[in-house]
DNA sequence: ATATTTCTAGGTATTAATACTTAAATCGCA
DNA sequence: TGCGATTTAAGTATTAATACCTAGAAATAT
């Protein structure tokens, strides 16, 4: 009898989550059982019910993002195949999202082929980046070993949970002084945190982080 | 013989165009001729080449967006039959898309069964759009007619040319000082763009502003 | 156990943004 | 041709953000 493989898409697209479905259904090589979820907020309950294989997971949710549920997903089964289906190549995302437990990573611009192949490669236990991927963190790694003396200027772009928070409060329009009366911190603290995110990610002002925030899914 | 329908899927993810084509060869009442592009400045070249019936257009586009492309293919064929396909649903973008000339609006949250439906009613020239568009759309009439004597707090909404310049720059990190020497214009010129901004949108800071501005696809 | 990172916070000064008001020149549509 | 919207701009004041600096406490990692 052939295997079927339990698979759990997780996107808050209907059109993304019934394409992926699809291209899944549209070869015949393997046997696939789908299920769904719109949120990040679903998917261990889905994952631990379902008994299911891999984790197909988009990053932009809207209540639990998607390097949230994974790590979710990873405290309750550390040997969860997670892979990520990111809009986003950004080195700082991959990274979360490795850190974070997930074992596969590919991008928008992946077809059905590349697909079919991660989720292959992942089902034993392997690691599945997409091309481009690779390249970025091949070139990170590089980058570490050539800057060994000074490697500051690749870890800076790592923000730290209380910075995420004080950025958070940022996009959503508190000023530092609000932001400090919600964290109860100094709001001179608020100004570090503030001044420190930006320097890491080499911006000029807010304006410039917001941007980078968004684009790079660091808050919804 | 049976119809065939000549769709054209403009849309910078692969996986998306691919889920949509396959959406669409799943069903076997209608035949379709699929050619995709995958940045809006292809889109009015293959329209014209391929003779095509119906456009599936994305909104964000790394170089040109779909509200551009549909203004272009509108100005060459006034008939043209072009659905939008976005992952968001704010009354701005929506508006847009409609003044730009798509007859058709499908959110994120759409499936299979819709989309068929809002290919068969645009092929014959009639508009669609999904309901959560509609209701939208619905409630911004009431509001004009309710608010006849103040109709002010609706039209705020829509950010002019010039606005949109300043603030596409802000969102690149320049100052208002930087801006008015782009271009050339007083400093307090720019400011009086920025604030009015701001205010239209009902946002409290520049923060905000460029939160809402990157989220509802008004700067790339 | 010690090194490193993260979180905390203050001093001092400057620059940028915002709040409120007013208003003229120009552009586009009816 | 005239009305409404857009673009332009300034006065005055206040608030917020940024640029430098330094540095201790607390949490984490090695």
């Amino acid at each position: 009898m052939q295997k079927t493989i339990k698979i759990l898409i997780a996107d808050d697209h209907q059109i993304i989550r019934t394409g992926v479905k699809l291209m899944l259904n549209s070869q015949d090589k393997i046997s696939f059982e789908i299920y769904e979820v719109a949120d990040g907020n679903q998917v261990l309950k889905t994952y631990k019910t379902k008994n299911i294989d891999i984790v197909l997971m988009d990053i932009n949710m809207k209540f639990v993002n998607g390097i949230t549920a994974t790590k979710e997903v990873i405290k309750y089964d550390p040997s969860a195949k997670i892979i990520i289906l990111s809009m986003n190549n950004e080195l700082h995302i991959i990274e979360s999202a490795i850190k974070a437990g997930a074992i596969g990573f590919l991008l928008k611009d992946s077809g059905l082929e590349e697909l079919i192949n991660a989720i292959k490669t992942v089902y034993f236990g392997e690691q599945y980046y997409s091309n481009e991927v690779s390249i970025k963190l091949l070139n990170k790694k590089n980058n570490i070993r050539l800057n060994h003396y000074n490697q500051k200027s690749n870890d800076l772009a790592r923000i730290t949970t209380r910075e995420l928070e004080v950025l958070s409060l940022i996009t959503k329009e508190f000023t530092n002084d609000e932001i400090s009366k919600k964290l109860i911190i100094s709001k001179r603290t608020v100004e570090s945190h503030r001044k420190n995110i930006i320097s890491k990610f080499g911006l000029r002002n807010t304006a410039g982080l917001v941007h980078y925030a968004v684009k790079n899914g660091l808050v919804d």
